[in-house]
DNA sequence: CGCACCAAGCTTGTATACAATACCTGTATA
DNA sequence: TATACAGGTATTGTATACAAGCTTGGTGCG
């Protein structure tokens, strides 16, 4: 069972704290978008329920919750498995991303404080730490904070929220490791903010759009090589039932 | 226990089948999005088990579906509570449709088939047909059908599934019993599709635009009405502390 | 050799028992 | 009379036991 308390537990018998159904799912949440774990991977209940140490009444409720985000999906009878996207299904999130990051993008830049852009540009300093540092699942992470964060400061909490819930389900788009996620390319998120500040709300969207066009470029790329890995699997998987 | 199967069931002791999830699920929603559930009304679980014979942890499951649409509240601890809306959040779900509505009327202008009009149509003639009738609540689960239909025509299938979300939480913007669910009123929708079939872009989606501020435009007349009746609340429950 | 079938084991689905928490009512006191 | 507190009641939260279903590996037959 996993340690879940922030203090350091004196390995003595100190009753170890379970941890909370929100804890499970916030770990689950980040680790599906960060990548860590693979689309399509299998997520057992017993196995869930004993690595937190929790019934799997609990692990039910989180899969369910995670399933209401679409980031993974239930198979009845057969279990939970994190969500994968096609390409074609990809291309659309991109394009009701660009859609809704527009219309925001038109209200915050009329109603942006100094404050808010400095708290955005400390996440884009981070980005470029995580960066250099090569840490690829931090990165993934704060790139995608960057779109949520500015996606925040949109008062129509019902825009925002979909924004919130599309982003996540672009990291289900891989079916195979990447090493770098295409999010945060070049500095274009220092980009979009410079112009956000600048008041220019015509050339902000332009940056926005075109930022989330050389995201799905790279996604298009990068689909021909899923292609053809999933080719060399399916060859494995013939070769191996040979034997 | 309500008796769910299709068949008459010979009284005797055929065995009665238990209503599944889905079934539970299916009722509830609707049931909210027809508003025969107004908002803030407590969903207890033993309750909802007993009415369907099946134990609390269907029910559970049910309510919890239920919250990821926003449809109910889940309050720790407290228990399940049809959402509400206010007025504000209102007006932000109206804004955010429009938006939407016309990203997806601009493609289905150029896709519709001529059966997906004649479904579109028929839709149109049961909505005559309720208001006729003034089964309001059969005529707001058609009006919210017609938007929903209109939606899956769309090939993004993720903002048709926004659209999903949004239009049945519209139904939580009033507090206190309606005759009438602004939406449906004249025949706009009637119109839209005839510009939507003409061909017309910018006139149908001009036209779905007027449809919904004129939906919204009654929120706002009813908004103060609701708040009189809030009022009356308030000195009821005084006047009652007074006994 | 290949295919179909069957049984054991494992995983998920459901009900229920018990624990924790909130709510309500009645009583005592200022 | 109003308020604060306490006990009992009702409701939700969690774990567990059992039922139902899928998966898999083996066996037998074509």
């Amino acid at each position: 069972m996993v340690r879940t308390s922030k203090a350091a537990q004196t390995s003595q018998s100190k009753a170890i704290e379970k941890p909370t159904e929100e804890f499970i799912y916030t770990e689950l949440y980040n680790t599906i978008c960060e990548r860590q774990l693979l689309p399509k991977t299998k997520l057992g209940e017993a196995m869930l329920a004993e690595h937190y140490g929790v019934s799997r009444t609990i692990i039910r409720q989180v899969l369910q919750r995670l399933a209401g985000d679409r980031l993974v999906k239930l198979e009845p009878n057969r279990g939970a498995f994190v969500a994968h996207l096609t390409l074609k299904e990809a291309q659309q999130i991109y394009e009701a991303w660009r859609l809704v990051e527009a219309a925001i993008i038109r209200e915050v830049v009329k109603t942006i404080t100094p404050e808010q852009i400095a708290s955005l540009r400390k996440l884009i300093t981070a980005e470029r730490k995580a960066c250099d540092a090569e840490d690829y699942p931090l990165l993934t992470r704060l790139s995608m904070q960057f779109h949520t964060q500015l996606a925040n400061l949109c008062s129509n909490q019902f825009l925002s929220r979909f924004l919130k819930e599309v982003i996540p389900q672009t990291a289900l788009a891989y079916f195979y490791e990447v090493k770098k996620m295409p999010v945060c390319m070049k500095d274009e998120h220092g980009e979009i903010l410079d112009l956000i500040e600048s008041g220019d709300e015509e050339a902000a969207v332009a940056a926005a759009k075109r930022h989330l066009d050389g995201i799905e470029a790279a996604l298009n790329a990068q689909a021909s090589l899923d292609q053809q890995a999933s080719l060399v699997d399916k060859l494995k998987l013939r070769v191996s039932s040979l034997s």
